[in-house]
DNA sequence: TAGGTGATCTTG
DNA sequence: AAGATCACCTAT
């Protein structure tokens, strides 16, 4: 039996919530988990970070306008929007609220769970390292994310989470979000979540 | 600390 | 049409 069997998937409702930092807190010990050509990996969400359309200069979709990269984040709750970042990277973000409502939550760091073999091979790597999973870029490449699953449907068969136990507010961490300078005073909002003391987030 | 890499955005 | 910028990562 795989570890999140026990488990259950999280529905379209968790997703069109919104307040997209709130979901951003509740999507740490969820459980991320691809199924591409078959093979099944998946991790355990450590680090988080909250964008929204409105009043967020960090986010991609905050001028309003429905380009072909932000399309998707005004679709309503529970899509993929995957984008090339540095032209290496492709970074995996979890699409929320409502419709007309562009918010989304960008995965930053995994603890892997299941199909370690298949990541490590994704990643070129030969021995497990915190390396794998810590980071939007490494992330993605060793659960195989990728812009040809932009827009994919997070309730579907491809790319999904799996409840967990929940993380209790006091070991929870908020701080400023990384990379995010050109934002000017929105840098500074603490929209930066990620599981105190575990090994596995991709900054200390 | 610097450089790679390509889509996207801004400027002229 | 060209140049700047960018939600990163790896190696010195």
């Amino acid at each position: 039996m795989r570890k999140f069997e026990a488990m259950s998937r999280l529905d379209r409702n968790f997703y069109r919530r919104g307040d997209v930092v709130e979901i951003a807190r509740d999507l740490l010990g969820k459980t991320l988990v691809t199924r591409i050509d078959g093979r099944v990996t998946a991790g355990k969400i450590v680090e988080t970070e909250a964008y929204s359309g409105r009043n967020d200069r960090a986010c991609h979709a905050h001028l309003q306008r429905r380009t072909r990269r932000t399309r998707v984040m005004f679709e309503e709750g529970g899509k993929a929007y995957v984008y090339l970042c540095y032209g290496i990277h492709h970074l995996f973000n979890i699409v929320t609220n409502r419709e007309g409502l562009a918010d989304a939550v960008l995965v930053r760091a995994l603890e892997p769970v299941e199909g370690v073999d298949l990541m490590l091979k994704r990643r070129g790597m030969e021995k497990l390292h915190k390396r794998l999973t810590a980071g939007p870029g490494v992330l993605s490449q060793a659960m195989g994310i990728h812009t040809d699953h932009y827009g994919l449907s997070l309730v579907d068969d491809h790319i999904w989470l799996e409840s967990g136990a929940g993380i209790s507010n006091d070991d929870i961490h908020a701080s400023a979000r990384i990379g995010v300078d050109y934002a000017g005073e929105d840098a500074l909002k603490p929209w930066r979540f990620y599981i105190k003391e575990n090994p596995w987030i991709s900054r200390r």
